[in-house]
DNA sequence: TTCAAAAAATCTTGTATAAGAGTTATAAGA
DNA sequence: TCTTATAACTCTTATACAAGATTTTTTGAA
């Protein structure tokens, strides 16, 4: 089937937004297999050359993945990869191989307040999921965490049974929400006495929080989720290259 | 003049590696332009596609940097990148124009504590520069730091009359420094008297620990810089893609 | 004859070469 | 100041081979 460009640009631009508008459309979905490089060179009208080094720019975008010998694929959320790629939490010595789990405190389903309208871009009146919980390292108590999610994207998450450590494999499968990037704000923040007692902090012991707005691949956000974390024996890990 | 490849692996990543070593010993200087694409396949003896690909991928590590209709240049530091580059802390509004200044508390030149002879690879006896200093943004005082600098690597620092907002480009001249990499562990922190006068806080408060090493491209730890941040008007910025 | 294992063939990405055209930047000359 | 020439990267195409993975075919044993 072929399918010559139309856009403008570079051609090798061209196929590049031309496979980012069929995976935030649906045509591909995550973990599935693009057609190779050959077949949509022949698709397209445009040399082998060309359509791969689209596809590695789409690599180098963590949207695809390539294996040699086996083609390239939609990138899929793992919680490994979840973990490993959006986890910034590291212990004192670097570990990050400690576990990670979560202890569900409340769930609510209700309507946005006027901050969480404005960050995740939701009408007035709209509705959102919110999920509160606490995650443990290593056994320990270190990270309060609110979740808030558009309630229309992610319908009947709230029956859902159990919900994971690692939540972005799940709004991928059953919902269709890839997270793509994430943006997030870092400060010192006062203890309030509910999330003290959950981390076994006194209220006014300095937290770090983390103000994550989460986004799909076309930008729309998708989830905020505010984290304070008890960093006496943890810390926020960013390398600058 | 003709330098065969003499190692092991893709043609291209040896190429990376050569124009990478010669850059750390030295041989081209941040700055400096690099001879072109045709003239490197020439004296290494591969195609001018493989010098691309070596220079692409030393372009994406940000060792050098790539004009079209100029040439290929070894990455350099300005005040202007260091700010845009190194810098992640914004005002409220996502603001990083606003004015970064500095004002000198102390220097010293001293023998190192363990901790830092440990973070920087420094014998037991070895001596470092200290400087201690309060930056503000818009005017005012948010980021109390001190930096820990190897002092053989340093030689006459101490003997400089001014220093600027943004040392990494001093340290690449005057030194032959260039910092190529850093970590950041990020804590909250109770402010203690000393800074907390400075930041325009009470003690106790809580203040954003940014606990930064950097390094070389041979991965030499160069600088040790402790900042502490008041997090009221103003936080660090991470981006997750 | 059937089934399982091994070998061969095929597919697909990764590496490499070569060449040409286009675009951008700069310097020199009119 | 404007135009032209030169330098150098950017884009594009084509081709070939290597390496890894999968599929198909062949072979041998039960």
């Amino acid at each position: 089937m072929k399918t010559p460009l139309a856009g403008h640009g570079p051609l090798y631009r061209q196929v590049h937004e031309l496979i980012v508008a069929r995976i935030v459309d649906g045509q591909w979905q995550p973990g599935d297999l693009l057609p190779s490089e050959f077949d949509l060179a022949d698709e397209f009208g445009v040399s082998q050359g060309t359509v791969r080094k689209a596809l590695n720019t789409l690599a180098a975008e963590n949207l695809v993945v390539r294996h040699q010998g086996k083609g390239t694929f939609v990138a899929a959320h793992t919680p490994q990869r979840e973990l490993f790629h959006f986890f910034h939490i590291e212990g004192a010595d670097g570990a990050r191989q400690m576990p990670v789990t979560s202890r569900l405190l409340a769930t609510t389903n209700r309507r946005a307040s006027r901050d969480e309208a404005d960050r995740l871009d939701l009408p007035a009146n709209g509705h959102v999921f919110t999920i509160e919980r606490i995650r443990d390292l290593g056994g320990r108590p270190v990270i309060w965490e609110r979740i808030v999610l558009p309630a229309r994207m992610f319908v009947g998450l709230d029956q859902l049974d159990e919900l994971p450590n690692e939540l972005y494999q799940i709004y991928e499968e059953f919902f269709g929400v890839t997270i793509h990037r994430a943006i997030e704000e870092l400060r010192a923040v006062a203890a309030e006495r509910a999330e003290a007692r959950h981390l076994g902090l006194t209220a006014g012991a300095p937290l770090l929080e983390v103000d994550r707005l989460a986004e799909t691949v076309d930008g729309t956000p998708v989830e905020w989720r505010l984290s304070r974390c008890d960093t006496r024996a943890h810390h926020y890990l960013s390398e600058i290259v």
